[in-house]
DNA sequence: TCATAATGCAACCTTTAGGTTGCGTTTAGC
DNA sequence: GCTAAACGCAACCTAAAGGTTGCATTATGA
């Protein structure tokens, strides 16, 4: 069974990525560069405000991280919190293959 | 970039992991085997009809099926679903590695 | 230096999430 | 056939999420 108390850990950043504007925000960040929030604003229909709430959900999940010049606030994509979550969904889908094949093998002797 | 409007779809599963008792619920699940409510309600400190809450929520987003058995439901996790989620990670951290070997090159060069 | 761009901060609003209790219904089993 | 187990359904509550507006602050650049 997949270690609860690991998997916990990672909550908090799955639900950050559980929303459908901080999803869009990631995938923009995703091309490694530094984004300043106006620039990220553009396309998305809510307020440049609306935006910075979900930077800064996504900066305490640690999954970005910000860094002020000049007048603007340039944010990046953090990997290596990206990479723990996507380990854990990696873990949980392996113990559940390794499950599948024990049960072929049962079936089959 | 990450595709933008194939990691949204992605969105409800990552809000249905968001919960530490849900993670819990997919921890336990992850054994492969089928599970009644009150036996996932077993050690967690919330009611049956929490519990069961949180199991319709993650019904809802397709990483759980159910079946009727006699008097009780019997939960089983759904596969596919949670590799679905992992790839979409695996598709951004790998986009991201992808950018700092560039960078790495373009700084070499 | 003065207007404008990019933010930060705070108040406010509405909807949803997470959780509870109460009660009715269907099975299991003695 | 009767009791207890395992659910489903619905009402209800509180806190948090997602979003807005308004205003103050700090840089830029002509």
């Amino acid at each position: 069974m997949l270690n609860a108390n690991d998997a916990i850990q990672s909550a908090p950043v799955f639900a950050a990525l559980g929303d459908t504007t901080r999803l869009k925000l990631v995938s923009r960040l995703s091309d490694g560069n530094q984004h300043s929030i106006v620039q990220l604003a553009k396309g998305l229909k809510l307020s440049r405000q609306g935006v910075t709430k979900h930077l800064y959900v996504l900066k305490k999940a640690g999954m970005v991280s910000s860094k002020r010049i000049g007048r603007e606030s340039r944010f990046t994509l953090r990997l290596r919190t990206l990479t723990r979550a996507r380990d854990c969904l990696n873990r949980a889908s392996a113990q559940w293959d390794e499950t599948i094949e024990r049960l072929k093998i049962s079936v089959e002797n």
